[in-house]
RNA sequence: GUGGUCGUAGCUCAGUUGGUUAGAGCGCUAGGUUGUGGCCCUAGAGGUCGGGGGUUCGAGUCCCCUCGGUCACCCCA
């Protein structure tokens, strides 16, 4: 052991966890693909005015929470904690044809104290659509997201659902919050007693029992939107009906991101315990381009933590669909150069093959060969040098019969089974070999001890 | 950042009120007569008991600090 650790906060993925994760991004590209999504791969570090947008940005995740850094050349520069800023920085930068529809799989980055579900780099897949306010995109994003966390296998999922007004109506509203608070704030919390305005509408994202009784009669945003806001939300609204999307609201979702206006979504698995349950949130930004120099430009997208939908899927029972091993394992017992000679050939015609090192024993080597998974084995040793040939051998006993009769037709060229092997075969087996098989026990001699090309593409075509 | 809790082999864990060379299962390696895997049997490797300091004749067991996990808060994916 090393007296060296990952970093608090951080994990190694090893195989096989770590093709679960590879699994879940395979997954969404193809989900999101199907809407016409494009990859974006934008820089994981940024300036850091692209996350601190003036003095008005309180929010915790970019006062308290950011990895920020000075480079050698005195830039100051953040690693990016989520990815929409990172988006629609490069969609200002590069200014492509609307609606700009991206999707981006990157680690983002988080200073807090670690625990199950929350970690200080953690992997989020999302979307971004930019340049419509169209609630038909509102529509889209939502369903793609839940859409693709029910297709991985996972029930148990419940979307809530917000609207926060826009520039028209939110000042007016946050009056009326304001003032109310301000009649009521000696009976909040103790922390929002002295805090509430700074973020007004954080106070209804608290879960003191204090704040929760005064939140209650506070006024509610859904409930002094402006017309254009309210049509915009009730024809989402509707649209998820239609499509069957089942969702609660819930007055008090905010989020904690300042640019947030109009819909807000969050999607939590019941089947996570901890208060770490949201699987997947996003919402409108149609303020945000604003606040990072560029000219007006509405926007929605979400971010999903690949790492809490893992959790999720662990604890469902979620059975990630992989295809482990190799095809063929190559046993080598006169030394290894056949071994490296047979491999190579296999892997440039494209079949997965592994071998055994060290000169180990046949049984070894065998064992390394069924644990590797493989489905077939091939062996060199001293008697297949004499006479020039290989063995090939069924590592999954159950399959052997109905591989074998194909096999044989095209293998005849190079495979050479000895008849004794071929005894041993069946006495393993239990089962004997019908007559229309027996061809297949005469010993056949190959020129070549290299597979031939046919034979190559006969056993990739076989294996796919 | 605040508070609680935990930290013994690669993994899951035993380890009596502090007392000899720290254990088990799984995994790993090698064998089980001379070339055939999975099951079984045998043996072996692997631990500065997270790290550092202290109390003591003696610490895996007690105290302090620190690192890490975990839970709640905060906040969020």
């Amino acid at each position: 052991m090393t007296s060296f650790q990952s970093p608090s906060g951080t994990k190694d993925w090893l195989y096989p966890e770590s093709e679960h994760m590879a699994y879940l991004v395979e997954s969404f590209k193809s989900h999101v693909e199907l809407a016409n999504y494009g990859l974006i791969l934008s820089p994981m570090f940024e300036d850091l005015g692209v996350f601190v947008r003036g003095v008005g940005d309180v929010s915790e995740l970019v006062t308290k929470e950011m990895y920020e850094f000075v480079d050698k050349g005195g830039r100051k520069l953040a690693l990016r904690p989520e990815g929409t800023a990172s988006v629609m920085r490069a969609f200002l930068q590069h200014n492509p044809p609307v609606p700009f529809k991206a999707w981006y799989v990157a680690p983002s980055f988080r200073y807090e104290r670690p625990q199950a579900g929350r970690y200080r780099q953690h992997h989020q897949v999302g979307l971004e659509a930019i340049g419509t306010d169209d609630p038909g995109l509102d529509l889209e994003i939502i369903s793609i997201l839940f859409d693709w966390l029910t297709s991985l296998g996972l029930g148990n999922l419940s979307l809530k659902l917000n609207c926060l007004g826009d520039t028209n109506c939110r000042p007016a509203y946050l009056e009326l919050l304001y003032s109310y608070l301000e009649k009521n704030q000696k009976f909040l919390c103790k922390e929002h007693m002295e805090r509430w305005s700074v973020n007004p509408l954080r106070v209804l994202d608290c879960k003191k029992p204090e704040c929760v009784a005064i939140k209650e009669d506070a006024p509610k945003i859904n409930k002094h939107l402006c017309p254009d806001c309210k049509l915009h939300f009730e024809t989402l609204l509707a649209a998820l009906d239609t499509a069957e999307i089942p969702y609660l609201l819930d007055d008090y979702l905010v989020r904690g991101l300042d640019y947030y206006m109009r819909t807000t979504f969050e999607v939590a698995s019941l089947s996570l315990e901890s208060a770490q349950n949201a699987v997947g949130g996003g919402g409108r930004y149609d303020n945000l381009a604003l606040a990072l120099g560029g000219n007006n430009t509405p926007g929605i997208g979400f971010a999903s933590g690949l790492e809490r939908v893992l959790l999720a899927c662990e604890k469902e029972g979620v059975v990630f669909p992989l295809d482990y091993g190799p095809s063929v394992f190559v046993i080598d017992l006169i030394g290894g150069h056949k071994a490296g000679e047979l491999t190579m050939t296999f892997r440039r015609a494209g079949v997965a093959c592994d071998r055994s090192f060290d000169n180990r024993s046949l049984k070894s080597q065998l064992r390394q060969a069924d644990k590797s998974r493989a489905k077939l084995a091939l062996i060199v040793g001293e008697r297949e040098k004499q006479n020039n040939s290989l063995q090939l051998k069924w590592l999954d006993a159950n399959m052997r019969e109905r591989f074998s009769a194909f096999l044989a037709d095209f293998l005849d060229s190079y495979v050479v089974s000895e008849s004794d092997d071929l005894s041993t075969m069946k006495s393993y087996s239990g089962k004997s070999y019908s007559g229309e098989n027996k061809d297949y026990t005469e010993q056949y001699q190959i020129s070549n001890t290299l597979p031939t090309d046919m034979a190559i593409r006969a056993i990739k075509e076989f294996f796919k």
